[in-house]
DNA sequence: TTTTTTGTTGACCGAGCGGTCATAAATCAA
DNA sequence: TTGATTTATGACCGCTCGGTCAACAAAAAA
């Protein structure tokens, strides 16, 4: 066994609950002290474990992104039909908007995309984060639109560039628009509406 | 004349200075400071004017909100299309959301996008205040849409609702990919792109 | 048992925050 | 000139913030 005191809490944990604070709050809204609240440390350890408030932040934002990654390739995995795949994917994203297990009457919206009003603007880091993961999401995005395009050519009419950055930007609209409380039911018929136009 | 000493600045100027700090930097990310630097007034005229910094934030909120309709309705007359003249509002409102005359490297966005995420959720004023102002936005939008409906039945197949759902969404999603440096001829191809699939 | 290593704790720090207020300054009316 | 009225000023207040640190606790190694 390594040697020196056991951790009180798995550091998983903390992090868990910290990137709840933060989804819920954003960075500047959430201090420390809420911080402490929801995860039982003291702020010692907390500065100790994971340096200062932002590696907090990103290492929260990045648990944040990486589990909605693994979630979406697990429901890819799971339908044979692309284009059932793909809705399955981002009404997926929809629901994971509207949960708020803190006990907030708020909806919280996406993490990401509240880091992308509220933080990435004035930070390169963050920013930089944001944009490899997006990346990373839009080329999963990318293989199965263009198993869409392969099985049904006429299916869809435009690029493949085109039908992602208008998804792109009717998720991080919805996902706006969820946060000041739009009907969840809402956000899934226009959804439907804007994948029903592409073609999906 | 009025008795009493005169003001120095126009509250006008002064609130159109605040406003421009506030949009730029969010309503946490503005310290009183820096919006005495922006009016050059000093805190106790400041508060004296306009009472604390949430009624100052609501009146620059306003005023933005204001000038942005007032432009909108000036396009909308100067176009005797309603295709075309919902075509430059929207794209006149992208070029608002572009410019950053505070000399900041940062795109700033739409200030009430901004606030949708950053302000609203914490406020039901500011909620409230925005919502009002959607929905005259939207009143507006909706006459247009319908004269396009009268004067070409076929050329619109879904409800005005879903029309102005679908663009709304889209124009908040764009607002948060300018302000995270899309370029933006780019977010232009990307509204023209869910026009056309909206058939205006 | 003693030493070493690591984790936990909470008092403490300087800075910045929003907000207040007594005082000074500038105008008009008398 | 004097008094009334309004605006401008900046020192000041209490509070919260992110962050530090020396003392303490719990385990393994000696």
């Amino acid at each position: 066994m390594t040697v020196g005191r056991p951790r009180k809490i798995d550091p998983d944990i903390i992090l868990e609950n910290a990137m709840q604070v933060f989804w819920e709050k954003g960075y500047e809204g959430s201090s420390m002290a809420d911080i402490m609240r929801a995860t039982g440390m003291h702020k010692g350890s907390l500065y100790q474990t994971f340096g200062d408030k932002k590696s907090l932040f990103m290492a929260a934002l990045e648990r944040y992104l990486d589990g909605m990654f693994v979630e979406q390739q697990q429901i890819i995995k799971t339908h044979d039909d692309p284009t059932a795949a793909i809705r399955a994917v981002l009404f997926h994203l929809l629901e994971y908007a509207h949960i708020n297990d803190q006990g907030g009457q708020q909806q919280r919206g996406c993490m990401a995309v509240n880091s992308l009003v509220d933080s990435a603007p004035y930070d390169d880091d963050i920013c930089q984060l944001l944009e490899q993961k997006k990346q990373r999401m839009i080329g999963s995005m990318v293989q199965v639109i263009e198993q869409i395009q392969a099985a049904n050519p006429q299916q869809l009419t435009r690029p493949v560039e085109v039908v992602t950055a208008l998804i792109g930007v009717a998720m991080e609209g919805l996902s706006i628009e969820m946060k000041n409380n739009m009907d969840p039911d809402m956000a899934k018929a226009v959804l439907d509406q804007q994948l029903q136009l592409l073609g999906i």
